[in-house]
DNA sequence: CGGCATCCTACGCGATACTG
DNA sequence: CAGTATCGCGTAGGATGCCG
């Protein structure tokens, strides 16, 4: 939304909630979150799941979310398949999701 | 992010959070928010807060926002300039914006 | 399966100017 | 002050094809 991001910045130094909306301000962000926060989920399970997403879009948010340290990639036990787990800053975010949706559920 | 109608409708019909992150998946809605979960507050002041936005998205925004009947226009006392100000639903936004303000303040 | 590269279009949004 | 109208650009993101 905003142009420059010496703009973006002036929001986000004085207000958590403008930081949160800047990196969560996409709709397709949440719903790979929402996914993560029930168990790792591979790349393919993901796509799946967001229905309509294209490869491009997945991969582009999945690297922004790793690089905000979200999530990582891991590959469990001695497999050579990737899953998507998130971290401690990840799990953090339960909170928002629970209440985002209670609130789905109560209005919309 | 997704392409058709359709699969919008597809995620949201089944899942709550879908349906939040559609109507609150840009950061901007959050920030509007934000502001009016506090007080009602007139065009300007909201310009004035959100910082390099511009009038035709402001209005945009607030159109779409008041169409989803999370505001409405009011006008304080007899006086002739125009409040927007949160309806019940709009105020039922409140815990998830109190969450994202405790993850900000705490991880970001 | 799990991506990355390219190409291309829609449209979100800023800039600007005008109205009541 | 509180918008509306028009224009024009940047870019997010879909489609497609290729690769390890």
């Amino acid at each position: 939304m905003l142009r420059t991001k010496e703009q973006r910045d002036i929001l986000c130094r004085s207000c958590p909630i403008a930081r949160v909306a800047n990196l969560l301000g996409d709709s397709c962000s949440l719903l790979i979150l929402r996914d993560l926060l029930e168990s790792p989920r591979r790349f393919s399970e993901l796509e799946e799941s967001l229905v309509g997403i294209s490869t491009r879009t997945l991969t582009n948010k999945l690297k922004v979310l790793e690089r905000e340290h979200l999530l990582h990639k891991t590959t469990p036990g001695k497999s050579a398949h990737v899953e998507y787990t998130l971290t401690t800053k990840g799990h953090g975010l339960r909170g928002i999701i629970k209440e985002m949706r209670a609130y789905g559920k109560k209005y919309l």
